[in-house]
DNA sequence: TAGTCTTATTATCAATCGATAATAGTGAGG
DNA sequence: CCTCACTATTATCGATTGATAATAAGACTA
């Protein structure tokens, strides 16, 4: 869509304010990450990326390569961030682990998963935009971030279903249930305000969805 | 955005081939569905709707208003559906209603709307679109129809509680478990087809699903 | 059949988009 | 103090957007 080639010569200005600013790259990878999750990639426009930070437009082509790269190099800092919350909340190796550990385990990472979800609801608000179209943009994020997460899960829900801990569901179906349910409210923030009158980042709110996910998806733990 | 005047004398024009359609009003109604649910309303064109069902661009302002007016249309006739699908789910009256009777009439309210979801995906892919930015939009929709569904939904809700056929969760925050949890597979059908390479509008994905959510929402339910 | 109303088609507008060229401050190294 | 690499700022490009004016083709009525 751009432009090529230049014709005029534009007109020399007299005089010229600057600001220096050293994070100004940090600063535009988060505006991104706003923009983007509440109005998608089409609907955000690199100058209210921009101004949102005090920032020109012309400053995300020369800090990133383009707005789809500034798209990606956000999902990836997002999704370096949602490793850092679940890191190590299941065992690289299965063999030997019984469900009386993994139960515990998984119940944490639910609730750290909700707690993620409040805390950074554009993580899910741009998978769920771009999950609507099958894009090239959806087709790298599935693969490269998306998929390792769906992956570690399947084997220990297995698990914990053959224990009788978890819920009769499918894993590959219980993945869906687990991230819509878990997400929704903060994904729709917005609307949960008109709706309800409450705000879904009080805390009070955020421990009762995550207690309720774990009562509903793990009902064979309680003692 | 609009143009305002006309300057020029647009040129004449020899040969002109037309099409007459009855059905172009409900065809373009059913066009913009798909487009904003997949693109939501900003990265759907008024261009690539009409294209889909071989109509023009201004067919759209001249049979209905505008863009945003086409957008509403849609949606209006979107949950007209799904008030058919839910028809006489939940009891106007509640009064000497018990627990055992609206147990399973919720049950299958839960499992209607995961086939509705499944079936016109537009309709959350739209929801899940506007939620995430607070717009005249979102207001409309959530106060039209949004709300009345939601409201229907706390009492029947509380007295399964009490006689402890539903899970302990939150009216309020069940709302967003439930939708959530029901639609997030056929809004995402996409990335469900990267991710697992399984069909969501199979049937047998729909049952399951459908099945899995009665059991974990109303486990009290099983005799 | 002549006239009129509806609406399909074409052409074009102003606004906005992402991108890039041109220009000019700024600070580090000499 | 001067130089120069870096990058902030301005101006502008071509493409696309939603909207509207102009035109014309059918359908219906008298």
């Amino acid at each position: 869509m751009p432009g090529k080639t230049r014709t005029q010569t534009p007109k020399t200005n007299p005089v010229r304010v600057r600001r220096a600013r050293t994070d100004i790259r940090e600063a535009l990878l988060e505006s991104a990450l706003v923009e983007f999750g509440a109005k998608g990639f089409d609907g955000a426009s690199t100058r209210s990326i921009a101004k949102r930070v005090e920032a020109h437009q012309p400053q995300i082509n020369y800090h990133f390569e383009s707005k789809a790269a500034l798209w990606t190099a956000s999902v990836d800092y997002l999704f370096g961030l949602l490793g850092q919350a679940l890191r190590g909340m299941v065992p690289a190796d299965l063999a030997g682990v019984g469900a009386q550990e993994i139960g515990p385990a998984f119940a944490e990472g639910i609730r750290r998963f909700v707690r993620f979800a409040a805390e950074h609801p554009e993580l899910n608000q741009i998978m769920v935009h771009e999950g609507t179209a099958a894009t090239d943009r959806l087709a790298w994020m599935t693969e490269t971030h998306v998929k390792p997460f769906f992956d570690a899960i399947q084997p220990a829900w297995q698990l914990l279903r053959d224990a009788g801990v978890a819920a009769p569901i499918d894993g590959q179906i219980l993945y869906y249930v687990l991230v819509g349910a878990a997400s929704l409210p903060y994904v729709n923030a917005p609307e949960v305000r008109l709706l309800t009158g409450r705000e879904p980042d009080d805390p009070e709110w955020i421990e009762a969805h995550a207690s309720g996910l774990v009562a509903i998806l793990l009902p064979g733990l309680g003692v």
